[in-house]
DNA sequence: CTGGGGATGGGGCCC
DNA sequence: TGGGCCCCATCCCCA
């Protein structure tokens, strides 16, 4: 007996029923456009769906509606058009869009085709030579060819081989070039670069979020397990915790082990979690550099165009930097407060700015003030200046002042239950008794100011 | 409610 | 190529 085309028949079959609106129990709106399918196929194809439908099946007798305003129509008619016939409608019109709702719908191989569709253009760009970058229509024999699975998707290098019954998120995982670190391109990202489309805040209209986890979560199952679907309605929700700003280290357990070791086990640290987003910019797809010009207008220089947004920059750092715009990764932490930034400088600048009272400037009057006529004073884990006149204003100069050492400047905090809770800058010396310091007026501390900071940068600049 | 200023994010570009 | 600086836009807090 032959099975070989069953499985066509089969797909065959479905996409009629979907076509004639039969058993379908999914109901999906696109720009006001009503798709119909079933789940028992989105489940399949898509690892956005399969999350979410994983997590509303208990309610089988109602139809499952997702509303999305993130891509057009005609952009989910192509994919839903593959999901059911296994050829994905492809031009160069249409194909970064294409690849960005799939990325967003974790839908690896249709990635996959885009990535080989945009790669094969490139090839044929350099082979010909003429500064035209050949993904526009222009090439009618490219106009809407269609990309079909078998003959460049599961056989792509690259290509996921994790669609296994038993994995859980389904589609993009920790091999795929697209999302090794929870590649999860952001809602106004793609608000803000197709075609500029608007997306509803109304809470009956709300599309379902794509799952914001922090960067550092890359396992597909945490990211279920962290979501939250709620069905209002017809309309289903998923809800993601917020976690944007993990504290990478207790804040009262850094006030007390700031040291010059530390600083730089800390850099090292950063040059690790910089490590991640060269992996991440190393497995980018071809489409990342891109020669010659995007779309119509021409340009002589090279230029590198953003995945997910129509940014474009000159340089391929400038792109890489770009990037964790796109895919949330902070890997650079304050290591005072925990607060986590896209670059190095901008920790840098926080620090000094935040708790190092950086700014020769009054607090409170704003005036320029010296290492006479201010002092730095502490609140919590943040430092300021005040000048003396705001000081005996607010009433903080009845505080004590204490210095140990003239040479060996240490912040000390008041009353003398406080004297270990030091930010302890102390070379090589780790004083840790971790407790809570409430941050309250009560607790503004003023020490001497010292500007030859030579011995307190908390971060190796 | 509103304006000002600080904090933060991101792009360009130089070294 | 990465680090760093400069600049500008945006957000947010506070008076």
């Amino acid at each position: 007996m032959d099975f070989s085309s069953h499985h066509t028949r089969l797909l065959q079959q479905l996409d009629e029923q979907r076509r004639r609106d039969l058993f379908c129990d999914c109901h999906i709106l696109v720009e006001g456009k009503m798709f119909k399918a079933h789940r028992n196929v989105l489940f399949a194809s898509s690892g956005y769906f399969k999350m979410l439908l994983s997590q509303s099946c208990r309610d089988v007798g109602e139809p499952t509606t997702a509303t999305f305003d993130i891509f057009s129509a005609d952009t989910f008619t192509a994919i839903i058009d593959y999901v059911y016939s296994g050829k994905l409608p492809l031009s160069g019109q249409n194909v970064i869009e294409v690849m960005s709702a799939a990325s967003y719908l974790q839908m690896t191989d249709v990635i996959n085709v885009c990535k080989e569709f945009i790669k094969s253009s490139l090839d044929i760009n350099e082979k010909d030579k003429d500064g035209f970058f050949g993904l526009s229509d222009r090439e009618p024999w490219r106009h809407h060819s269609d990309y079909s699975l078998p003959k460049v998707g599961w056989g792509m290098n690259n290509c996921s081989s994790t669609r296994s019954d038993g994995d859980i998120a389904g589609s993009l995982d920790a091999s795929s070039p697209w999302n090794p670190y929870g590649f999860y391109p952001r809602r106004n990202d793609f608000s803000s670069t197709l075609n500029d489309r608007s997306i509803s805040q109304r809470t009956s209209e709300r599309p379902i979020e794509p799952p914001q986890l922090p960067s550092s979560t890359c396992c597909p199952e945490e990211r279920a397990k962290g979501s939250k679907i709620t069905e209002t309605g017809s309309t289903t929700k998923v809800e993601m915790p917020h976690d944007e700003y993990p504290p990478a280290m207790e804040s009262e357990a850094v006030m007390n082990c700031w040291t010059a070791t530390q600083q730089k086990d800390m850099t090292k640290s950063y040059q690790n979690r910089a490590t991640k987003a060269d992996e991440l910019y190393a497995t980018m797809p071809t489409i990342m550099g891109i020669t010659g010009s995007w779309g119509e207008d021409a340009l002589p220089s090279m230029r590198f165009k953003c995945p997910f947004c129509t940014h474009m920059v000159k340089r391929k750092a400038d792109l890489k930097r770009h990037l964790r715009c796109h895919t949330g990764e902070r890997p650079y932490p304050c290591q005072a407060c925990g607060k986590r930034f896209t670059r190095l400088e901008h920790v840098r600048s926080h620090f000094r700015t935040i708790h190092e009272a950086g700014k020769p400037i009054c607090r409170r009057c704003k005036r320029h003030v010296t290492e006479e006529t201010g002092q730095v004073v502490q609140d919590g884990t943040r430092r300021f200046r005040l000048c003396r006149e705001c000081l005996a204003e607010v009433g903080v100069d009845s505080f004590p002042i204490e210095v140990d050492d003239e040479d060996d400047p240490t912040i000390v905090l008041s009353g003398d239950e406080d004297k270990e809770q030091m930010w302890n800058f102390h070379d090589g010396v780790q004083q840790s008794k971790p407790k809570r310091i409430e941050e309250t007026s009560s607790d503004l501390i003023i020490h001497e100011v010292d500007d030859s900071d030579d011995d307190i940068k908390p971060i190796l600049c």
